[in-house]
DNA sequence: CTAGACTTCAAACGATTGTTTGAGAATTTC
DNA sequence: GAAATTCTCAAACAATCGTTTGAAGTCTAG
């Protein structure tokens, strides 16, 4: 966590994505970010201006890149000459995957994400919504397209079903623990595929199939 | 939420849940806490003895019910002649959904347990663990009976996303809004529904059906 | 080499945190 | 109705919170 090699930024970044996921937002104090990245307590409102901005950087620093990924692969799913159900899903839950795989600190940020749902907070909701919202829209666009015989409502709730079972297998809650042989890599790629299998037959029960 | 007519330990957790869904265990201040409850700051200490132990007693109030309504409905599932997947799901489901209609602040407390799965907080783990864990290990029996062409470890890591979108649907997340000529306990019979079928047809994928 | 910009630092700011105190009010017990 | 118990209250406790300050350090451009 320390890692001098990086710069103080990029080490309070870090630092509070571990901080975030262990302790929430509030729990996470900027002297204990300030400590677990060895830099001085005032650089934060240096390089950042408030606690409030840091958070959102720690969001920004990886959404960027997660909702870039998905947009891609959904572009990449849809481009087949018979796109499935499946393909739209793993097009949403494979680019998570890749992240909690990150080494550096992105099994940390699913569960600072996952965090994210369960607070209310208004200005972090706007700010995702202002910066990401229009990813969610084009999902929900293609899985609207993929399952016609579902009412609006109807899909509504099966996605929002959907997006809650996503960021709680991603946030590694629960009582699975992989096998002692087993690598992080093979762990976690099965735990996609569970997903996929799983929410794709949710999505499609009492449909044609 | 001041609500005189209650007695001041019932108004301090009335308030504490409500305060704790909205911003967190460490977000909410025993300061807002009483007056939130009309109540003199150092009630919380007097009946309580910590803040830790306030938000324990927030559990054990609605859980004591919950799990042993959840109990009653295995039980009862289970004795009919041929008690399905679905029977078992729907009483792990609908005494949860009950425990959400309640007048009294019973969605503020779903919420609550959202942030609890959301929280890693050792303490509080243990505490539900302790209290609670004998509840899940008899449906995790009963799942096991209905699905037994699932190895042991497919079962759990399908129960463990169950457990996720369950969390996560009555927590009242997401997108979803009721129709506003819709009463709340049909808006909340129509989630359990949905949650039942989707979560069988999660479970049941890949084998026999 | 120096001037100027950028970054780090220890120290302190007022506000807020959970908790404790001791006096007083209310209630219960006999 | 007096004594004892239970409860409420304002006030203060030390600790910690996010933020600000101004001086000292480091770096870069001319």
């Amino acid at each position: 966590m320390a890692e001098l090699r990086f710069s103080t930024k990029q080490r309070i970044l870090g630092a509070a994505e571990d901080l975030f996921a262990r302790r929430g937002f509030a729990g996470a104090s900027l002297r204990q970010v300030t400590a677990a990245a060895k830099v001085n307590l005032a650089a934060v409102n240096y390089h950042f201006g408030s606690k409030d901005r840091l958070i959102e950087e720690v969001f920004r620093r990886r959404l960027d890149e997660l909702n870039a990924g998905r947009l891609r692969a959904l572009k990449q799913a849809l481009a087949k000459p018979e796109p499935k159900l499946e393909d739209v899903l793993a097009a949403f839950i494979k680019p998570a995957l890749e992240l909690s795989l990150d080494r550096e600190g992105g099994s940390a940020f699913v569960r600072v994400l996952a965090r994210a749902y369960a607070e209310h907070n208004e200005r972090l909701r706007k700010f995702l919504s202002d910066n990401y919202g229009h990813v969610l829209r084009e999902f929900a666009t293609a899985f609207a397209r993929q399952l016609p015989q579902l009412g609006k409502e109807e899909l509504y709730w099966r996605l929002d079903i959907v997006a809650g079972a996503l960021t709680y297998a991603m946030a590694d809650f629960g009582v699975i623990k992989r096998r002692s042989g087993q690598s992080e890599r093979e762990f976690r790629e099965r735990a996609a595929d569970h997903l996929v299998r799983f929410a794709a037959a949710g999505l499609k029960e009492g449909s044609e199939r």
